[in-house]
RNA sequence: GGGCGAAUAGCUCAGUUGGUUAGAGCGCCUGCCUUACACGCAGGAUGUCGGGGGUUCGAGUCCCUCUUCGCCCA
């Protein structure tokens, strides 16, 4: 390959889709079950189940970091000799998709009941075969190495088929049941919703106070009342109760009496309630159980009726045991406008006492944003205590790990207390509740296949009409996608998975379900760590998203700065559990420095494959130790620390034994360490150092040209293997250019660095750094330009004396000097270093030196000395100190004492001679 | 209301069990088109580690407290 074939800038948009095309063609990403030490082969299992994106998303950058975290790691373990399987696939995305649709539909002017059941169905189900793979082909495009032959779809027969397994089994355990009871409502969807599916919003509402008049026991009694406080007066229509704490002593001899209900004009009780909290507001509270989750265990304590006074999609109507409440200029009425008009009406009637404004937190559908209705409705729920229970304790005994550690003190609350989960939703996409009802002899049938006829009266059958909620399926993921309930050679080979990577958002809807269900379904953790990743946030710290319009489209940041550049900078930027910080209005600054270092990475390859030629390379370790240079050792030296850094930045990969120890619970996955490791590595070391040591080297023909090639070559080699999971395309294409290259062979499979012994003094070329460093240093602060040519001299410490004489040629090219060793100083005016080993380097500089500029430069670095000396002395006179540090550290501060005095020795005599102080 | 987290250079963030003179990238300043790379090279400046108190021979790191911000749950 000649050079003239590599312009000086990537061409990343070629060479992806070349790529990724050739990665597919061999299968590379492929997994295959017999080759997993589960089933006949040698390899560890290695498996990553994709956090399914809904079938109607497009990629956002959140998607972006989440894929790239997954792959890196994926790819990571494939280097490393695994069996790894990344699965991926969708999820139908209930109420998402079904909102889709009837959006669609209200442009055609008509609802899915137009439609009726069978045909919104299909229908949905045309527009999801059509753009459902949208996502997953963007995944494509930033380089995702996931197994296509094994896309799933919580939809699709099999997956369909494992939630109606997993429903008869929680059925048939007694761990689904049906109940009536106050849920969160959505009346935009029309649907239930899930504990989790309402979210919390804080807001600023009103507390308004409303005096019930207390009927009179008699005709001669005063006119009573008794206020109440609420921030829904709407809802009066559907109190039936006003209680009062039993240990209040204002209402004592209230309780029993009864009050008439302003507007509906219903005579309701006043009870008794510990739950009535005597401190808030005038210490009575209004009781609406159909509309309020703690009123309904009121209710129900109480046995009182429990009318429904508003329709489905929240407009004020008699709708459930409420004859007569609303009254007939409020029926029809959308909730809030009820509100403004309820008030009004109180107001009028003299009874409203007072309003202030209360902080509170009201809830809202996680998909449409609309205020979430309590409403009292008949929904199938899943019992979740039992379930729990293993799920807490395999955290808690460390059987899982979730980091950052933070977030297990998170899960473990939450599963303490968690309550039972509405899972049956009003909607028409999704898996349909598999329960049928006799009307005949009223038995109810949860089956696995459809049923025709009651089993027990053989009459008439009509299913329940309810879907479940979607999460119920996406809570079996880590088995049904692969294969779940049949016993397939996937599931044995690939379950448990390892690692589950995810935003902390769906810690509780999907993380914690899927624990609970591996246990509940196959007995064990369905993976042993949970990586929970920040979030993507633009510079003012507002999480991006497509309605606030401050995203970014991963898409856009391919086509202009590459794959790659995406890639380096999520990864590079990602602290365990730090957000990741982009500005969407400045790509450039954004993603420049990614894009910067895959040109860094290129051009080494450039300078590597010119100069290295296409000529066989001699393999590293053929190489007699006497042959390697200073340079040598040290990059071998250096990449060795490299590979160190990476991979205790990256793993531990698994779990060993049953349970994480201590040393191992928190470690890893600091991606952030591992791209810095390797970037300092290439670009500090490799590039800076080395490239530019070797330089005269491979001018020159001979023996010694040979050594450095193969030292070259392997150790940029071994830094393309480190860096492919991060920048897969960029080292992929230089790798498949090294000389030597195998054709058909590809970096994506092949073997991950091993530390390996190297030969020599990684240490001694330390010494060339520090002399070149100390000479750039006088060449800056006298401004003399890097292209004129300087002369100077090198007076060695005794330890050095070799290196320095050895290494002269390579210290001359690296500085522009001329350099001669000497015994002594010269005497005249020069410009002096003294480096940390006590070597000398003095650079008369004819003419250009300030006699008082270097003085002061030289009494400066003194004077620094001396106070650092001092502070050294302190310590180590402080007895406490001697005492009781670690010996280690004393030992330390002893040598550095020794260090620091003579080199402050060495630049006092400096000072003393130059400047006659 | 309960719980958790964060506050380190102009910006975005590292800083593992307390132990040199607190780091990186970007930005900034100076000089360089040194034939791999100006998406680059060399050099440089910049921090009372949010405030206060404490423990310790020693605190960015541990404890208490205050302030500000964020998240989760009621």
């Amino acid at each position: 390959m000649s050079t003239s074939e590599l312009p000086p800038l990537f061409d990343h948009a070629a060479t992806e889709r070349e790529l990724y095309a050739r990665w597919q063609e061999a299968g590379v990403y492929t997994a295959h079950a017999e080759r997993s030490r589960r089933a006949a082969g040698d390899r560890d299992p290695f498996t990553i189940v994709i956090p399914p994106p809904n079938v109607t998303a497009v990629l956002h950058m959140g998607h972006g970091l989440n894929n790239t975290v997954q792959d890196v790691l994926v790819r990571w373990r494939r280097m490393s000799g695994d069996e790894p399987l990344w699965l991926p696939g969708t999820d139908h995305a209930g109420i998402a998709t079904q909102n889709v649709v009837e959006r669609q539909l209200a442009k055609e002017g008509k609802t899915r009941f137009d439609l009726g059941r069978p045909a919104f169905v299909a229908r949905t189900a045309a527009y999801v075969a059509e753009t459902g793979g949208t996502i997953l082909a963007q995944l494509r495009a930033i380089g995702a190495s996931a197994d296509w032959t094994r896309t799933a779809y919580t939809l699709s027969p099999q997956l369909s088929r494992a939630v109606r397994e997993a429903f008869v089994r929680l059925f048939e355990r007694g761990l689904i049941y049906r109940g009536h009871r106050v849920i969160h409502w959505c009346p935009r969807c029309l649907t239930s919703l899930s504990d989790e599916e309402a979210e919390h919003h804080d807001s600023t509402g009103k507390l308004y106070h409303i005096a019930y008049p207390i009927t009179a026991a008699n005709a001669h009694e005063a006119p009573r009342f008794i206020v109440v406080a609420t921030t829904r007066p709407e809802t009066l229509l559907g109190d039936v109760a006003v209680a009062v704490n039993p240990t209040d002593e204002r209402y004592a001899d209230l309780i029993g009496r009864t009050v008439m209900l302003p507007i509906a004009g219903v005579e309701i009780p006043i009870i008794a309630d510990d739950y009535t909290d005597p401190t808030f507001g005038s210490g009575a509270v209004k009781i609406t159980p159909a509309h309020d989750a703690n009123d309904f265990e009121v209710g129900q304590r109480h046995s009182l009726a429990m009318p429904v006074i508003m329709s489905p999609s929240g407009e004020m109507q008699e709708f459930m045991d409420a004859g007569g409440r609303v009254p007939q200029a409020l029926q029809g009425m959308d909730r809030f406008a009820a509100r403004a008009a309820i008030v009004q009406l109180l107001e009028d009637a003299g009874r409203l006492v007072k309003v202030e404004p209360h902080a509170h937190s009201i809830r809202r559908c996680y998909r449409c944003d609309t205020v979430v209705e309590p409403r009292l409705s008949e929904q199938w729920f899943v019992k979740m205590k039992p379930l729990a229970e293993p799920a807490l304790r395999a955290v808690r005994e460390r059987e899982i790990r979730i980091l950052p550690e933070r977030w297990e003190a998170v899960y473990v609350n939450w599963l303490e207390g968690i309550r039972d989960w509405n899972i049956s939703r009003q909607l028409w996409w999704g898996h349909r509740v598999p329960v049928w009802y006799c009307d005949a002899c009223g038995k109810v049938t949860a089956s696995r296949d459809d049923v025709e006829r009651c089993p027990s009266c053989s009459g008439a059958v009509r299913q329940d009409e309810d879907v479940l909620d979607t999460w119920f399926s996406s809570g079996l993921w880590p088995f049904s996608t692969l294969g779940w309930p049949d016993d397939t050679a996937d599931l044995k080979a690939f379950y448990p998975t390892d690692m589950l990577v995810t935003a902390p958002e769906i810690l509780f809807f999907w993380v914690a379900r899927m624990i609970m269900t591996g246990f509940a379904f196959m007995g064990q953790a369905p993976f042993h760590t949970v990586y929970l990743h920040g979030t993507v946030r633009d510079t003012n710290h507002v999480k991006m998203s497509k309605s606030l319009g401050n995203g970014i489209d991963p898409l856009d940041v391919v086509s202009a700065y590459g794959a790659d550049a995406l890639r380096y900078t999520v990864v590079a930027g990602m602290g365990l559990g730090a957000d990741t910080i982009l500005d969407p209005k400045d790509l450039e600054r954004s993603f420049g420095p990614g894009r910067n270092f895959v040109t860094k990475l290129w051009n080494i390859g450039r300078f590597l494959l010119t100069n290295v030629g296409d000529e066989h390379v001699l393999s590293v370790a053929n190489i007699p130790d006497k042959d390697f240079t200073r340079s040598d050792a040290w990059i071998l030296g250096r990449l060795n620390a490299a590979i160190v850094a990476c991979n205790s930045a990256l793993g531990p990969a698994r779990i060993t034994g049953t349970q994480w120890t201590e040393d191992e619970r928190f470690a890893g996955l600091r991606l952030n360490e591992y791209t810095e490791a390797a970037r300092n590595f290439v670009w500090n070391e490799l590039a800076d150092w080395y490239l530019e040591s070797v330089k005269g080297r491979l001018a020159t023909p001979g023996a010694d040209r040979d050594v450095a090639r193969a030292v070259l070559v392997h150790t940029f080699d071994q830094a393309l293997r480190l860096l492919h999971p991060i920048v897969p395309f960029v080292t992929e294409a230089l790798w498949q250019r090294l000389p030597d290259h195998v054709d058909g062979t590809f970096l994506t499979t092949a073997r991950w660095p091993v530390h390996a012994p190297y030969p020599g003094e990684p240490s001694a070329f330390d010494r060339v750094i520090d002399g070149v460093a100390a000479i750039r240093q006088i060449r800056g602060e006298y401004g003399v330009t890097p292209g004129k040519q300087l002369a100077g001299f090198v007076i060695p410490s005794a330890a050095s004396h070799a290196i320095f004489a050895e290494e002269m040629g390579l210290i001359e090219r690296l500085t522009r000097c001329t350099l001669t060793v000497a015994a002594t100083a010269p005497a005249g005016i020069a410009a002096h270093q003294v480096l940390a080993d006590g070597t000398e380097i003095v650079l008369p500089l004819a003419g250009a030196i300030d006699l008082e500029k270097e003085c002061a430069r030289l009494t400066g670095e003194l004077d620094g000395l001396e106070k650092q000396l001092t502070g050294l002395r302190a310590r180590l006179q402080n007895e406490n100190f001697v005492a009781r540090a670690k010996p280690e550290v004393v030992d330390a501060e002893r040598r550095k004492e020794q260090e620091w005095t003579a080199r402050r020795g060495q630049l006092a005599s400096k000072v003393a001679t130059l400047c006659g102080v």
